[in-house]
DNA sequence: AAATTATATGCCGATATAGGAATATATCAA
DNA sequence: TTGATATATTCCTATATCGGCATATAATTT
């Protein structure tokens, strides 16, 4: 069994960097694929091929102008990555395990025998 | 040339929803590997591979207890995605749309033929 | 109609998967 | 020493990928 393919969520269609810099420039406002092209110094086939994996996640949406092709940024499938990835604030940031180890200490106090964690 | 190797990052670690469930099992504290096992219900080899691929990433660390090895969570490599992702926060939350909205208006005003994005 | 511009798709090749099964290694127990 | 337990590694196979290149499609201009 491969691996799961790139458009299965916005965690795999993220995971690739060339992904993640075409959504940063389009953070800043929509644009059609030559600008992302000229933008990101890459192939105009990659770029329109990355493209398609971030609509097929539903990252981006589309509008056709005459023969360009505009492309807006849709954040939205990104909230599930922030939601699981913010559960894990506290193992980096010190005042959440500052706050933590104050609550280990009281859960000590309440149970002598429990053991300490982190 | 391939995608990139899961070990490449946190991002292509994390990518693989049996990883998060692993990382999310010793977010309560840390297992041995027979208890992510039985935990998860995957084969043994399956967990050790992929705890594998979290160490390599450096999210997780790994202790000799007897003959156990004791997995710990290390949450810091998951700042690089938590900081990226965080970006997009005002793409999906209506709070910060609005006073998206009301920095637009600001700006128009300041000059009248810029145009309006979102 | 022909040429130009903008984008998408198709084909190719190398490679790193993920799971399954078998086996290696290492520690502990009897 | 033998057996049991805990974990890691190896071999297997199928497949999706990424980049490069060529080409298809579609709209616009001359």
């Amino acid at each position: 069994m491969p691996r799961a393919a790139t458009t299965t969520d916005a965690f795999n269609a993220v995971a690739e960097p060339r992904r993640r810099e075409i959504l940063d420039a389009l953070a800043e406002g929509e644009r059609p694929v030559n600008d992302l092209v000229m933008l990101l110094d890459l192939a105009q086939p990659q770029v329109s091929k990355h493209l398609r994996v971030l609509r097929e996640v539903g990252l981006v949406v589309s509008r056709d102008e005459g023969r360009q092709r505009v492309y807006r940024l849709n954040g939205r499938p990104l909230k599930t990555i922030y939601e699981w990835v913010s559960r894990y604030e506290r193992t980096w940031n010190e005042k959440f395990a500052a706050l933590d180890d104050v609550l280990d200490d009281l859960k000590q106090k309440e149970k002598p025998n429990a053991r300490k964690r982190r």
